[in-house]
DNA sequence: TCTCTTGCATTGTGATCGCAATTACGCGTC
DNA sequence: GACGCGTAATTGCGATCACAATGCAAGAGA
């Protein structure tokens, strides 16, 4: 195959591959414990093993994909109930911080941007459509983290989503969409237009919160 | 070159490479905003640039690296003031509640390794040895937080040093070594001993803090 | 002397190949 | 029918090459 690239181009294959991987993964599409090849991942996108080599060591650095040290396979790590505990506390600390933060910087674009978003996610919950939930609902929150200008902590919370995304479908899978979310988006909206900094981390707080305490639940359940 | 390779291995070649680096970042011997090359860093460590590229992907991921989006090209991230007050926030977060859980669980050949490095800290300090004293001094955080047993935070913490590591020497190189530390090591080691987990989070709280003042102030003396 | 241009060296990217090791599979045997 | 063993296929790793783009420096022109 030859895929000549005589492009003056903007984005690296790698990147791409990345960004497909990585969409796949917080969209949960690829089932945790599940095993992965650079070869069968690059026949799938089209592309030589080589840029897949690279976006893999990325996910695997940033702990969204495991290997095995002694196989050095690939694969999507499985959530166990001490490694959700933890991410939830990280994810407790850094994204309510970022919502106060964002909140502080908010603005009217920023208001319409979140409502739109969040009839999105609404109609997706109506339709039950879980993959367009989940893409919403992380559009949702990243859309404010992204507001608070503090790129190390943004990054540190995008690290925690690529960690536990992988099973968020999961748990969808077992309690059904519509059971799960109670609106806090609503409350963090509400906050972000009064620019209130405590009323954004209290109401990001609760919802994610919330959505971890079902995801325990669910770990819990299966294992 | 031919450096045939015929290994029943046990490290892969592109670990050793990020291992290289990565002491090299947290001893702050690659100097913060020096560019560096993938083929340089090959050459200079006698392998072909293929492992480099996957140990600098790896370091990317974790912003040890920054890579320059229209260059492509590769550099060590230079602290802001404003990344500074990210990455202490973040640290004293994270490393004062595995101190804690370390408490928890530690015994008394814990407290005599610590006890050990701690005294090769002290050794490097009298005698000036900044590499040493650098080395010594995240072996000595580090054996703590490995003892928390909290792998997700730990690595948390891995990342955050990293980031932070290449300042640290800039800064020493600044204030001299000896005029920056207040002995908090002893008093954490206490604290584990005694199982303490509220006192090992002060001190390890108490110092970072310390150490993260003198290090804005010595950002806020350059800019 | 300054500026613009031209040419060369260096850089990151991606493809392809070979190697060693592990895994998967199928055949033969009990 | 079940178990072992040997072969074939798959996998990750590393080297090397080709290419486009960028950076740098030297030389030409004003």
């Amino acid at each position: 195959m030859k895929t000549r690239k005589p492009l003056a181009d903007q984005t690296a294959v790698h990147d791409q591959v990345y960004e497909a991987i990585r969409q796949a993964l917080i969209t949960g599409r690829i089932a945790p414990g599940k095993g992965v090849s650079l070869r069968s991942l690059a026949a799938e996108l089209g592309v030589s093993p080589m840029p897949v080599r690279d976006a893999v060591r990325r996910l695997a650095a940033e702990r969204a994909l495991a290997i095995n040290p002694a196989n050095k396979r690939l694969s999507v790590p499985s959530l166990s109930a001490d490694r959700l505990e933890q991410l939830s506390l990280a994810r407790l600390w850094v994204e309510p911080e970022l919502a106060a933060r964002a909140a502080a910087r908010a603005d009217a674009s920023l208001v319409r941007q979140l409502q739109a978003i969040d009839a999105d996610v609404d109609e997706a919950l109506r339709l039950g459509d879980v993959d367009r939930y989940m893409t919403a609902n992380h559009a949702f929150h990243f859309a404010i983290y992204e507001r608070a200008g503090a790129e190390v902590l943004e990054a540190m919370a995008g690290g925690l989503w690529l960690q536990i995304g992988p099973f968020m479908r999961v748990v969808f899978g077992r309690v059904g969409a519509d059971g799960l979310v109670a609106d806090r988006h609503a409350e963090a909206i509400a906050a972000l237009k009064a620019k209130d900094s405590d009323g954004a981390r209290r109401a990001i707080a609760a919802d994610l919160s919330e959505g971890m305490d079902k995801m325990r639940a669910a770990v819990e359940a299966i294992a």
